[in-house]
RNA sequence: GGAGAGGUUCCCGAGUGGUCAAAGGGAGCAGACUGUAAAUCUGCCGGCGAAGCCUUCGGAGGUUCAAAUCCUCCCCUCUCCA
């Protein structure tokens, strides 16, 4: 019997554990046998930016790997050319072999960061579908029937809604489902919009004589905006890829309704504290106070201490104090005059002459701190000028020979 | 296969011959206030060195001095019937 402790661990941060006495019996009968539980987690290898967000289960995962379990990583090579239509009202565009080649193997660069490489098998889905013929997916489909894939929530708002709902579509869960049997799998791990999928796993190994997996779900991280999902398309996230800056920034524009949330599911806190920090803020310590202290803890989990310290201290520098900030990317000019509007769109500072002539008009730009007022306005291009427009775009000017390098 | 509804700028959505680069909202950007929080207020919100011009209302043609708006064909989606 393994210890009460050690199951509250397990099932901590999971919204839904379905059904929870089978995660229970396995933990025993996995540690009866010292047979460690087969953990599944489905990528969609559409894009290769992993962001914190992704990692709620991928921390689990890595928990269950401390605890002597195999975290399974399918790519779903083949959904992703149907496009994963959970959440979504629109039909995505597939993507070619190489590039989800490319994705893939970022993506595990990725969540490496995070996993035991030792315990970590990655499987792709093409290992198996590639070897079905049309009656083999006839009879993966004929265990299902319309009805219950019309209850799911995704599939039903979009029929009803009357929005495009191909056919391929309702072929994801259970292609997903199919890779539950394929690696024989004990638990699989996903969000909570992934229940009706991970739950068909469970029917679809029944039909093959296997035991069910056990499904864990976990709420889904809002993006900065505190309100949807954190999803690259909203550009709401904060990826692994950013800089500590970064990191630091993003967290601390989070609002504050979200910071005892992003403490829970972005980072390796436990409950205790947990409510210690719950007690701070319900005491009306300034929540930017502990949000800081999230981001130190966030930006540390993917960089180092002494990183986490500089973004604070980089932060507070431009943001606090109104000052330079340390590092500013540079941008190389042979001209001796260049017009503002020009700058700011060749330093790409903007996108557009007509969003540049905005913004001096907004008086939004300035050079070595003074505001530019004078749209036509020709700027002598000195070696070590800072553009700024905004309060978070800075640029620094350097002036190059134009001889030949 | 038949009947009907529809496709508008990043999203939603108005517009049914000129006054339309296209109402309104959302998102976004900038400014004020702040803690790069929330709330609020203000401005901007297709492109062009800005004069005018160019591109945009599913696609291709056509009518017209003038088309998102009218006509023809095509593509796509949905609803009902079978």
């Amino acid at each position: 019997m393994i210890s009460q402790e050690i199951i509250d661990k397990v099932k901590h941060k999971a919204e839904e554990i379905i059904p929870e006495k089978d995660l229970i019996n396995k933990l025993n009968c996995s540690a009866a046998k010292s047979k460690p539980l087969r953990v599944k987690y489905g990528i969609d290898p559409t894009g290769a930016d992993v962001h914190i967000g992704h990692l709620v289960p991928i921390r689990k995962m890595r928990e269950l790997q401390d605890l002597g379990h195999i975290g399974v990583i399918i790519i779903g090579d083949f959904t992703a050319r149907i496009g994963d239509p959970t959440g979504r009202d629109v039909t995505r565009p597939p993507l070619s072999a190489e590039q989800i080649k490319t994705n893939a193997e970022k993506y595990m660069d990725q969540l490496y960061m995070v996993l035991d490489k030792d315990k970590t098998e990655v499987r792709y889905q093409s290992e198996w579908f590639d070897k079905m013929d049309l009656s083999d997916v006839l009879s993966l489909l004929s265990k299902f029937t319309l009805a219950q894939f019309l209850a799911h929530d995704t599939f039903r708002k979009r029929y009803e809604q009357g929005l495009a709902l191909a056919m391929h579509e309702i072929m994801y869960p259970v292609l997903q489902g199919y890779d539950s049997v394929a690696i024989n799998a004990d638990i699989e791990l996903g969000a909570t919009e992934q229940k009706f999928n991970i739950l068909v796993g469970r029917d679809m190994q029944r039909f093959f004589g296997q035991e069910e997996q056990v499904a864990m779900l976990f709420p889904i991280l809002a993006g900065t905006d505190g309100i949807n999902k954190m999803s690259k398309s909203l550009n709401n996230y904060i990826a692994l890829f950013d800089t500590p800056k970064d990191k630091y920034g993003k967290v601390m524009s989070i609002p504050d309704n979200m910071i005892l949330n992003y403490f829970k599911l972005a980072t390796p806190t436990d409950t205790k504290e947990l409510s210690k920090i719950k007690e701070e803020l319900d005491k009306g310590v300034n929540p930017k106070i502990v949000k800081q202290r999230l981001a130190r803890t966030i930006v540390e989990l993917y960089h180092d201490k002494e990183r986490a310290l500089a973004a604070e201290q980089e932060f507070d520098k431009v943001f606090a104090q109104k000052q330079m900030p340390d590092l500013i990317d540079e941008f190389y000019l042979t001209d001796a005059k260049l017009w503002i509007i020009k700058l700011l769109n060749d330093s790409g500072l903007c996108k557009s002459n007509g969003e540049a002539r905005r913004l001096v008009r907004q008086k939004a730009v300035s050079v070595d701190k003074q505001t530019i007022t004078d749209e036509n306005a020709e700027i002598e291009i000195n070696d070590g000028r800072i553009l700024k427009v905004g309060k978070k775009r800075f640029i620094r000017i350097r002036k190059r020979d134009n001889r030949p390098k």
